[in-house]
DNA sequence: GATGAATGAGGGTTCATTCAT
DNA sequence: GATGAATGAACCCTCATTCAT
């Protein structure tokens, strides 16, 4: 509807111009004109900048939760539920560079600090699915006997720094590939 | 000595600010005064904001190369070597937090798309010694043969998700972790 | 209204500050004040402070070209057009005094440079009147045949040198000196 | 000697940069700089910046008033020392463009507002010379009986835009062409 | 005397946010 | 609700001037 539409464009050009430009150049005002929208119209939808940035970054959570649940089978072996997982991880940021890209810079930056927080420590939001895996990983004696923390650098870690640079150009992920990345991940966590 | 005095002292100011709080948040005005200096002595230094920025940048590389050439036997095996550069790295970047956190910021900014080109392509730098070790094992059939830009990813990209939880407090790396990190980013990498 | 309502203020402001103190003596802030302005505003209307002054020139262009058309008979004998513009001139600059000590000081400086390039070779403008009138004097053998350039010294030359005297309070320009005064020009480029 | 010729050194670059790029674009360090002297050795010479404007008008005034003086016979008539004085001050700009440069810039600044009030009103410098040329040619009715703010507009004005569009490109005075603009100027003077 | 590094007030400009329309 | 003109604090940077060497 129209509410739900205007906030939509604000969030659409906020992601794309601060994925490419970073906070600095993405002021106010250029994101209400590439968004086609008043500039005070924002703040009908979100507080202040922070808010926006802070809102922006659990909608790309959602959106990647919801990439991975889509096909996730809990009952099918480690292996397998870590395959889907990295692949699914991999195609969704090839797709949405932007996202990758909004999620790097806020991760690196003071918000990125408190939120962070929580994906370590709740127990909820996708990053639950992630440790209940390497939990039961680890009590299958599937996984290395390590901290959730490093088993999680270890599983993503990589991903991350091969994404960024096929965003960047130094490599194209092919699905071929993509099935190398997730073995040599796994030789890195597997027991 | 008189030079190198404010020089070092604005730079230092910089890096503790910058790491802490940000570009944003760190005015030049603020830097100044945390550096006990003249907002204008900075001009001296540095053309302008950005130089200031690309050349911190460039002195924190030139540390932690010369951290890891200290001690660096290219005659060892490779495993060996691996195992000094990695324990390095880390013990470097939870020895200097402020270091760690100034690159994951420079890297995710306008200012570090450029500067990661080098870091991949170029043949000189610090980055130079881990691409050939990584080449070196690829001939000698000790590590997986896949491309450079994944062989970093692996080798690296573990060791800086489990340093930043590090820093963030999430875990405590002591000699025991940083062995069994290494060992796992080693098993993700060799063949 | 709205519109034309602050930016009128700030053009207002402008000339009088710069007329009297000069581009030194007339910080955006103190425009923006006199305009009763905040200082972001002008930058709504101007890109920048050399465009705002460049933007004031040329109004005070069309004002005095406008000035001078009111009332202009081409059909009028080369000596009658001569005396209307000489003595409109001298009356528009006598009762704007701000605009006199615009132009005299835009001129002098390295915005003038161009414009006056402009102002010599263009076939538009104010200019082209004065040109045109000089030009037909010489073909009817009315007035010396000189270079263009000469006979805009002589015409105008004594003109505001007269002017900056008047405002400058050296002297006072009423009906019958300002007659005498166009007299004496007349002497110079007439045959 | 040493003294003097560190002061001429910065004399000589003020009038130089501020003639070709205005007050504002002659900070007192490019000064310095171009003159091969520290920046504070020019306060050993000039109290401050404006000092050393003004000290540099009047510089340039003397060294006109000693190229008029210079071959000047008060016993000729009074057309022949007209035409003495207006042609040695084109020849004196034409040759030194910088000075009446940088006597454009300071006459239509705030600085030179005061000063004009010397150059009309007192009775020495070069400026007396003038007067008494033309305050005798009226009283032998050669001149026209104007007062005599007036009588220098008509004997300088033209002569000064002339100049001006000389420095600047657009004509070429050649001997000819100043013989021809001394007699215009003197057709409005005279009787 | 001479220097030029250091200073910091002040200048131009940006931009998050507000509010009258 | 929506707009975008207006605001002014805050930013980056310059530059006249000082003063320790």
């Amino acid at each position: 509807m129209a509410k739900s539409d205007k906030r939509d464009k604000v969030v659409r050009a906020a992601l794309e111009l601060i994925a490419e430009r970073g906070y600095h150049g993405a002021p106010m005002a250029m994101i209400a004109e590439q968004a086609g929208v008043g500039a005070g119209t924002i703040y009908r939808y979100f507080e202040n900048k922070d808010a926006l940035i802070i809102d922006l970054y659990r909608e790309i959570d959602e959106r990647i939760y919801a990439a991975i649940m889509a096909g996730y089978a809990p009952e099918k072996p480690i292996r397998e539920r870590f395959h889907h997982i990295i692949t699914v991880l991999m195609r969704y940021f090839i797709e949405h560079p932007s996202d990758f890209r909004y999620l790097g810079q806020f991760h690196n930056s003071p918000y990125g600090a408190e939120v962070r927080r929580n994906i370590i420590l709740s127990n909820n939001g996708d990053n639950y699915i992630y440790r209940q895996l390497l939990e039961e990983g680890v009590s299958q004696q599937v996984i290395k006997d390590l901290p959730m923390v490093v088993l999680f650098a270890l599983a993503f870690g990589p991903l991350k720094a091969v994404v960024r640079d096929h965003i960047l150009g130094f490599i194209t992920l092919d699905d071929a590939m993509i099935e190398q990345i997730m073995e040599a991940s796994w030789d890195g966590i597997r027991r």
